[in-house]
DNA sequence: CTGTGTGCAAAGGGTTTGCAAGTAC
DNA sequence: GTACTTGCAAACCCTTTGCACACAG
């Protein structure tokens, strides 16, 4: 993706593109599976570890980016799709979390499905992760 | 539920029954919702973390109680149905989390949607939970 | 005696907050 | 100048392991 369409990515959420972001943007971008802040922080040695996880989560309060809880203990990041709105009803999709190379990857054409919960229970979030062995492990 | 009710789940399932172990089944089959440890600890003063963590994790190997990972940061535990073998396929329910009294419930009637993964993906466990404010909060 | 369970202590890892210095507008 | 961002330090919480002692078969 060109530096551009990151910056502008940014600027329509209204986050302010320092570098640090930029970079946590191409680094989010150029991955095909979820990162952990640890994850993220061994990439940048140069940086902390602190403003890190602020950015990840001013990009998560702002819609850019969603958390995934793999059980793994540590939250997983991931770029939301273009058009996303992090709706329970269109936009989530199901995640799958490789016991064996240990990463969490996104499934987007594999919605989260709807459920009628039971009389007065609303729903914000929704968290669907099947553990297990991906494609590439099971060779 | 009876003492002798609890001994033979234990049995039944190879766990000795040691007083400890008949302590937090009691606790357990008395709550409505899952615990955490911590929680679990507050209810025995009496006893040591460690002891409770270990417990629970013998019980959760033994399929007599399974784990939930609401988001919170601790996983927390409940009781399987009678008949359960905690099958992905015919066994698993969805959980919700109240984000209003931080309860994390069990809803055994709604059973975890069948997803048909990409090829060569194999699923052995499965975390379904949704996150907003429970009917008892919503009044 | 032998294997299992328990309690204490401590380590390890992840998340979160306070504060001060730096930077953009 | 004001508001936002970053870096450092430290606190906090949960999970996990090692070791020694107690207990049951």
């Amino acid at each position: 993706m060109f530096e551009a369409d990151l910056e502008s990515k940014l600027t329509e959420k209204k986050i302010r593109p320092t570098a640090m972001r930029l970079l946590v943007m191409e680094k989010l971008s150029s991955q095909t599976s979820a990162l952990s802040l640890t994850e993220l922080e061994d990439q940048f040695k140069r940086s902390d570890r602190t403003t890190l996880y602020r950015t990840l989560k001013t990009f998560q309060e702002r819609g850019l980016v969603h958390g995934i809880d793999d059980g793994t203990g540590a939250l997983k990041y991931a770029l939301c799709e273009d058009d996303c709105e992090c709706s329970i009803e269109t936009d989530m999709h199901v995640h799958f979390h490789c016991k064996e190379c240990g990463e969490t990857i996104c499934l987007p054409n594999y919605k989260v499905p709807s459920i009628s919960l039971p009389k007065n229970y609303s729903a914000e979030e929704v968290n669907f992760v099947f553990k297990g062995m991906c494609a590439d492990c099971n060779r």
